[in-house]
DNA sequence: ACCTGAACACCGTTCAAGT
DNA sequence: ACCTGAACACCGTTCAAGT
């Protein structure tokens, strides 16, 4: 009964201990540091002497968003948030367990809101889900590897939830025998995390080469790479590259949507 | 001409700067340390007082791999790996630049070896490219967030060639038309990855549930705990959960490969 | 040419002490 | 109840010094 410290187990709410998993496995994920000189210090508001409104669970979360959003995932280090809050690291703790814990409060956030931003059971509504997470995606480039990871951690995560049943009930939606439904959402899942994932880190280093170079280039830079490469060895990636890259990242990626909905309504090929 | 030190810029070989595409993002990716008190430490040959053999980039990927293997993403530390090779940390740095490079070189080694296993062009050489790929990733459950994070860091680089180059044969092989190549290709290595990656994340947690707990236990205890959750909120995850997952991993997992497949070859849906 | 190992600048996390 | 900030046990990486 009497748990000496609250600690962070005062949010222990918003994390359910579902059905007999144990969370033994609490580590999180951070990309390492990437020290590359000069990297524009995000306009700090002038470090205020002391926090006026106090610390809040809410609070820290909006600001390790700030802070993924606009330092990037290694930006997110304990001291750089106290920093930003104006607290001392350990304060932090009081309403966050750990880092761990920090990244799935904010990703969850972020998933929430793109997700809740779509209407339901319209015809194209799976175009809106995964267009959701794909702009989300791409507005917080940090957001699909947290989200895999997540996945592989935790599938009984609320993070997992949330993105599964969405995906998986405009798929059962669709005119399709309940016996494909999972092998269906889990192929929407992968390719809209790995497609929409892939597309945001283009743009950020697209973003990163100058402000002057734009995506389009940037793509004919990726298959200028491409051309490179030895006809023997690579002839498939070398004919793509001839062909050039879509510059259109959105139809691109709901071609490959549709292209995975045709193969669900059309059933399987054999049996 | 005249470089001051060789250090790793002696591999540079195998670090080609392809046209025009500046490596300024050296950022690699790392899970942060996974403190859980008891991890029963690897038996290590009881440190021997000073290797014979000299050090290689060579041998230090070998040692990388298998400290990987055994003690995950997070027990690759360079001073792991020095003791384990009998040097000081600072030796490593002689054959191998930093520790993304170490990354990208083990995870290459891992891929190539996987990917070099299978027999071209037969029917059915699509799902030998994803098998090989999926036993990989179960084999190596570090492999997956690897390459993803390689395919994202760099898509120009050796890793990410190898895997697009080794699918995208097979689909064009496939009788359709080119100007669907890349988005197919796309598909399925973005679902073979996501896919395996998660198979391999069940297994690794199956197995760290104790050793009496197998893979379709485990699979029974996740949906377990989506039956628990509301009607109202959740449906379809819990219908899926309902009507139980799939205990065979590989079949599901070649489900999906096969839906893909079957929307490449059925042709676009509306245009 | 290759290796050594102390040192540096970071991390996440803890915890006695304050209010 | 909530916060402070020094301290701890790590990291990756560097570099003078050795052989």
């Amino acid at each position: 009964m009497s748990v000496s410290l609250c600690r962070a187990g005062a949010s222990g709410a918003s994390r359910p201990s579902v059905a007999g998993i144990s969370f033994q496995n609490k580590c999180g994920t951070a990309f390492q540091s990437c020290q590359n000189g000069r990297v524009t210090p995000p306009p700090t508001p002038k470090k205020p002497e002391r926090r006026t409104t106090p610390l809040s669970r809410e609070r820290i979360v909006d600001a390790a968003i700030d802070l993924l959003d606009t330092a990037g995932e290694s930006g997110l280090t304990f001291r750089a948030l106290s920093e930003r809050l104006a607290t001392g690291p350990g304060a932090i703790y009081w309403h966050v367990a750990n880092k761990s814990e920090l990244l799935v409060a904010a990703t969850n956030r972020v998933v929430s809101i793109a997700l809740a931003a779509q209407k339901a059971g319209q015809p194209g509504a799976i175009h809106d889900v995964a267009l959701g997470l794909y702009d989300a995606i791409e507005k917080h480039p940090w957001l699909a590897p947290q989200i895999t990871a997540q996945l592989s951690h935790n599938p009984t995560g609320p993070v997992t939830i949330l993105i599964f049943e969405d995906i998986g009930r405009q798929v059962s939606a669709l005119d399709v025998p309940a016996s494909s439904w999972f092998t269906a959402t889990t192929a929407l899942m992968h390719y809209i995390l790995g497609a929409a994932g892939q597309n945001a880190a283009n743009l950020a280093r697209a973003r990163s080469l100058g402000p002057d170079a734009d995506r389009s280039a940037y793509m004919d830079t990726v298959a200028g790479a491409w051309k490179q490469l030895s006809p023997e060895d690579y002839p498939f990636t070398r004919a793509v590259a001839e062909q050039g890259l879509d510059h259109d990242d959105r139809t691109q990626f709901l071609a490959g949507i549709d292209l995975i909905i045709t193969g669900v309504t059309a059933g399987p090929p054999t049996a």
